[in-house]
DNA sequence: CGATTACTTAGGGACATGGCTAAGTTTGAC
DNA sequence: GTCAAACTTAGCCATGTCCCTAAGTAATCG
């Protein structure tokens, strides 16, 4: 599990940063170069680049050099497993809800020991 | 729309810690104190209470003192935002690809010019 | 072939993160 | 009232993140 546990941490660390959430919802449109990418984003390219590669590294875009312009593209199935996550929890949290009076019950036991 | 940025870098990044995952799983099962939580994490208390801060200013999880204990829960509908970018996200996604081949049409007209 | 375009590499600086120990503070138990 | 439990605060250190500039490479254009 520890090597899903990473994968986690590469998506979700990479979904947590505003320009590179803009980076998919731009390529989200279709395909785009790096320099049509980073043009919207006032930021040295080096700079930008980064946020490609913390991308590419949680799997959540590719990319390949065309001549000498490197064209980046969406992997859409990258996102499943926060998705799963994030519902896995969801149900677990909301099951939970209906029997919240268990912990209530759970708590005045516990405090009259 | 910029708050709602945050809000979200402040949710991904929450989660994109094991440890931080760990103990949203845990608090699933029900509420718990802060020692109960931290049991099973091999780190210093300090330590430990970084994450929880980190887990509260994302709106995750909620905490009241009960005399020299601190209770957490869950804030279930914190993780909403989220789901609603992924499959907003995912969506838009799914729906590009379907039309995939305009792409390849419009790259050959460009690399025409 | 020389210039320009489109990255790419190298290196550095400011601040955040994630861990630690040591020393409080507040309650609850005796 | 004393003492232990359960945090809490303060402060430090190593590493990571996010940005920068400067200089390099590779591919196209004229």
């Amino acid at each position: 599990m520890a090597k899903f546990d990473m994968q986690l941490d590469l998506l979700f660390t990479a979904l947590g940063d505003p320009t590179r959430r803009a980076i998919l919802s731009r390529l989200a449109r279709g395909p785009a170069s790096v320099s049509e990418l980073a043009a919207p984003h006032d930021m040295a390219l080096p700079s930008f680049m980064g946020h490609l590669k913390r991308l590419e590294e949680a799997g959540l875009i590719a990319s390949h050099k065309q001549g000498r312009v490197r064209i980046c593209t969406l992997a859409p199935q990258a996102l499943t497993p926060a998705q799963d996550w994030l519902s896995e929890q969801r149900q677990i949290w909301s099951g939970r809800l209906d029997r919240f009076d268990d912990y209530v019950t759970r708590l005045v036991q516990e405090t009259q020991k």
